[in-house]
DNA sequence: AATAGGATTTCCT
DNA sequence: GGAAATCCTATTC
C-alpha cells in the first residue's frame, strides 16, 4: 500500500515518525527509512520556508505528498516529502534508509561496496537512488508514481532528538530515528 | 582519531 | 558578501 494524501496531510512531526520503518521505493530500489527531520515555516529559523515563499521551496507552501528535492551546498540534492494542508508549509527530509534491493545499483551510483556507506546520510541516499532535481514537484502517493513509501513496518523503538545541520538556537527535538538501526547518518 | 578545507547553488543582509 | 537541512579527502596528532 502506497501511503495516500491523508498520511502526509498532518503536522510534520507525527508523519516524521510515521514514516519511519516504512520502504522508500524508486525504480525497483528500495530501502527502509530510518532517521528523518521535520520542518516547519513562519515558527522555524532553521526551515526554508522561514521566510515565506521562494521559487526554491514553493513546494513546501503546496498540497501535501510531493516530492520536493533541493539542492545543498551546491552538490548535493535531499529529498524531502510535502506535509500538511496547502497553504501551511511543512516537509519530512529522509535522512538515512536500510539498503533492501537494488544494492549492485546503489553501488554503481556512489561508487563504493560498502552497504554501511550507501545511504546513510541525507545526500548519499539520492545519490544511491539516483534522485536529482527531475523528481522535484513528483506526487508521490499514487501507484504510479516514481518515487513512492509504501507500508512496509514499524521501528521497535523512536528515539527523538535535535536537528543536525541545523544551529542550536530555537532547535526542538524534530529528528526521528529507529533506535537500533546500523544505518544511520554520522 | 580528530580536524580542516573544498565543491558551488540559492537566498538573505 | 556570506551562510546553508552535506560529504569527501588530506593532513596532523
Amino acid at each position: 500500500m502506497t501511503l495516500n494524501k491523508s498520511f502526509y496531510c498532518r503536522d510534520p512531526s507525527e508523519v516524521a515518525r510515521d514514516i519511519l520503518g516504512k520502504k522508500l521505493v524508486k525504480n525497483g530500489l528500495t530501502g527502509k527509512i530510518v532517521e528523518t527531520e521535520a520542518y516547519y515555516g513562519e515558527d522555524d529559523p532553521a526551515s526554508h520556508a522561514y521566510n515565506g515563499k521562494t521559487n526554491r521551496n514553493r513546494l513546501m507552501f503546496g498540497e501535501p505528498g510531493r516530492v520536493y528535492v533541493y539542492l545543498c551546498y551546491g552538490m548535493y540534492h535531499l529529498l524531502n516529502f510535502t506535509t500538511r494542508e496547502e497553504g501551511k508549509p511543512g516537509a519530512v527530509l529522509i535522512r538515512a534508509v536500510e539498503p533492501l534491493q537494488g544494492l549492485e545499483s546503489m553501488k554503481t551510483n556512489r561508487n563504493t561496496s560498502r552497504k554501511e556507506n550507501l545511504t546513510t546520510g541525507p545526500g548519499k541516499l539520492t545519490e544511491a537512488f539516483g534522485i536529482d532535481k527531475e523528481e522535484n514537484g513528483e506526487d508521490a502517493t499514487g501507484e504510479g508514481s516514481p518515487i513512492k513509501v509504501k507500508e512496509w513496518k514499524n521501528c521497535d523503538e523512536i528515539q527523538r532528538t535535535k536537528r543536525i545541520g541545523v544551529s542550536e538556537e530555537h532547535e526542538r527535538n524534530l529528528r526521528f530515528v529507529c533506535k537500533d538501526s546500523d544505518f544511520l547518518s554520522r
